[in-house]
DNA sequence: TTGAAAGCGCTAACAG
DNA sequence: CTGTTAGCGCTTTCAA
C-alpha cells in the first residue's frame, strides 16, 4: 500500500503538507495541493484506516451487536439490518458484526472500545444481557432495536396501535370471536401487543381468546402452530385470529388447514411484520407491515447525529406501520 | 480505556515487559507476569485493537463483500453467512461488512487494505465486477461463494450431481415428462445445473422441457412463477418439475395451483436450497439441501488456514448436498 | 504556506 | 529476565 510519505517524497513536500492537502486544509496553496492530489491519485493512494483510526479516535465503522434467534436467518431482523446497511454504507461507514465471544472474557463494550467503533446498533430481539446493558452506561452512541424495556435510545414499531388496528380490521369484517397469538411476555413489544389486544377486546365487550400463561419467545412458525392448537382446544374455533408475527400466523393457518378448516373461508387470520413469505404462501397473508426502510434510515441518521452532536441520550423512536390487505381475511356472512 | 502504560506504572515495569507478559512471551518471570496480569485484569484492560492492528498488520477481522440480490434478505446467502459468522466468531474474528461505495472511488481491494482485514469472503451471487476481480489479483486471502466461473479459491455445492439426483428421484417416481426451471446462464452454478438436467434427459432419452433462451438471474419466486407459465404454455402440463431454487419451485407450485392443478397430485415438484420456507409452505417442499453448516465451517477453516499458511491459492471446495424428501413429489400411477 | 516534531497505543528487535 | 528504542501510518500543534 502506498503511504503518505511516498507521496511526500514524490511531490517534494513534507508528510504533514501531504496530510493537510489530502484532508482539505485551506492553508495549503492551490498548486501544491493539486500536485499532491494528482500524485496521490496516480499512485492509487488510500489512507490507512487503521492509522487514521488510531489518531483520530474514530473509525468510520459502526458496530452491530446481533444476537438474535436464528441469527441472520431471521428475516425480520435481517430485513432491518439490510435497510440499515444500505443507509450507513451510503454515508461511508462499514458495519462491524461484533462477535459475542464470551469465553475469552470479551464483552461488547470493551470489544467496541477496542475496535474503536463510532456507534453501535443493538439488535438483540429484546434480550437484555449484561453485556448489552453495559453499552448503555458507556460513552458510546448506542441505539437498540426492539428493546426489552421501553426506554431512551431505542427504536421500534408502534405495536400498540398496530395490533389495535389489526383487531379493528377483523372486527369491522364482522368477526367477534377474535383469538390472539401472543409473542414474548418478557419484552416490551410482546407486552404492548398483548395489551392492545386486551384493550380492544375489553372495549368491544368481546371474549378474550388467548393463552395468558404461554410466552412465545421466538415468534416462530412452530410456536404459532402450537398456540393455535392450544387455543382451538381451549376455546373451539375462533372466527378470526390476530397474530403477533407472520410466521406464527402461517403456523396457525397450517394448523387450521390440517384440521380441515379453510382460511379465510372459516377463519380469517392476520399477521405482523410483512416478511416476503407473506406473498408466496397460500392464502397470501394480510398483515401489518413494519417499515423496514424507515427503521434503517432512522437508525442510521440517529446514530450519525449522535456521533456528530456528541449526544448520548435520545427519546425512543417510534415507527409507524401500515396494514397490508391480502387474501387471508374475509368478511363474515 | 486503560492502556498498557498505566499497567506498566502500576506494576513498576516497562511497557514492553507488560506487552510481553500479556502476549505470553516465555521470557518473563512467572511472578512479574502474574503481577502484571492481575493488575491488567483488575483494571479491565483490553488491548486497543487499532493500535495492535497497525503494528501487527493483522486485525483479526475478515471482510465480507456482500453484493447480492435482496441483500441480507436473501435467505440463501444469509444462511451461509450466518454459518460462517458462527465459525469465524468462535475463532475470535469479527466480520466487517464492506460497503460498496463506488462513488467515493473506493474499491473493495483498497478498502480491504485500508481497513487491514486479514481475509475476505466474497458473496456476490456469481457477479464478477471489476472490484471483485481485483481482490483476486491481490495478496489477500480471498474465497468466493458460488463464483461466476469455476476456479480456484471458491466454494460451492455440487450442483451437477445434485440436479442429476433430483431428476433421477423424479424419474424413479415414474415421471417421464420432467420440466426444468433454470437459473442464471451467466454463472457457473446456473450452467452446471442446466448441464446436469440436459445430460439426464439425454441419457434417459426423454424430451427436454425447459426454456433455453430465458436466464433467471434472481432465483426468485416471481421468476419461478413466470417460467412455469411459459413452460406450460410451450409444452403443456409436465409430470414433474425440477427447479433450481426453492423460491422458484414455490412460484411454480403456485402457478400450477392457480391454474387448477394439484401438487403433488398432478405434478411433482422438487426444489433446491432447503430454505426454511420449505417447511411452512403447502405442500412441504421436497428439495436438495445445501449444507450451510459445511459452507460456514469450510469457508472459515480455509480462510484461516490461508492466513496462517500464507497460502493464496487453493483448489475449489465442493460441498455435498442431500435430498430432503417432503410432500411435493409423488409416485406416478 | 510549509515543515518539524510529538504522539495515538502497541510490538519487537536489541541491549543490558 | 527486563528495559530502551524505534517504529506502524497518520494527524496536529507549533514554529518557521
Amino acid at each position: 500500500m502506498v503511504t503518505i510519505d511516498e507521496i511526500a517524497k514524490l511531490s517534494k513536500v513534507s508528510i504533514s503538507t501531504v496530510s493537510k492537502a489530502l484532508n482539505g486544509y485551506t492553508e495549503i496553496s492551490e498548486k501544491t495541493r493539486k500536485r499532491i492530489i494528482d500524485i496521490a491519485d496516480e499512485l492509487g493512494y488510500m489512507p490507512n484506516a487503521t492509522a487514521q483510526s488510531l489518531v483520530r479516535k474514530r473509525s468510520n465503522t459502526v458496530g452491530v451487536v446481533y444476537e438474535v434467534q436464528y441469527g441472520l436467518k431471521n428475516l425480520f431482523f435481517s430485513s432491518v439490518l439490510e435497510a440499515f446497511r444500505k443507509n450507513i454504507e451510503s454515508k461511508g461507514y462499514d458495519i462491524l458484526l461484533l462477535s459475542h465471544n464470551t469465553d475469552s472474557g470479551l464483552d461488547y463494550l470493551r470489544h467496541c472500545q477496542s475496535k474503536n467503533v463510532d456507534a453501535v446498533l443493538v439488535v438483540s430481539g429484546g434480550d437484555n444481557s449484561d453485556a448489552i446493558h453495559k453499552l448503555y452506561l458507556s460513552q458510546l452512541a448506542v441505539l437498540t432495536l426492539d428493546p426489552a424495556e421501553k426506554g431512551p435510545n431505542s427504536i421500534f414499531s408502534d405495536s400498540y396501535h398496530s395490533i389495535k388496528r389489526s383487531c379493528k380490521y377483523l372486527y369491522d369484517l364482522g368477526h367477534k370471536r377474535i383469538a390472539f397469538i401472543n409473542g414474548s411476555y418478557t419484552n416490551f413489544i410482546g407486552r404492548e401487543r398483548l395489551r392492545a389486544y386486551l384493550d380492544f377486546i375489553h372495549e368491544k365487550g368481546l371474549e378474550p381468546l388467548y393463552l395468558a400463561e404461554r410466552s412465545n419467545e421466538k415468534y416462530s412458525y412452530e410456536e404459532g402452530y402450537t398456540t393455535m392448537k392450544m387455543i382451538f382446544e381451549a376455546y373451539g374455533l375462533p372466527e378470526a385470529v390476530c397474530s403477533v408475527s407472520d410466521l406464527m400466523a402461517i403456523g396457525a393457518i397450517n394448523y387450521l388447514y390440517n384440521h380441515g378448516f379453510s382460511v379465510p373461508g372459516d377463519v380469517s387470520v392476520i399477521g405482523f411484520d410483512d416478511l416476503q413469505v407473506c406473498e408466496i404462501v397460500t392464502p397470501k397473508l394480510t398483515t401489518i407491515r413494519q417499515d423496514y426502510e424507515a427503521f434503517g434510515e432512522l437508525a442510521c441518521d440517529t446514530l450519525l447525529g449522535m456521533i456528530e452532536g456528541k449526544v448520548r441520550k435520545i427519546d425512543p423512536i417510534i415507527v409507524d406501520t401500515e396494514i397490508i390487505v391480502r387474501d387471508s381475511c374475509r368478511k363474515r356472512k
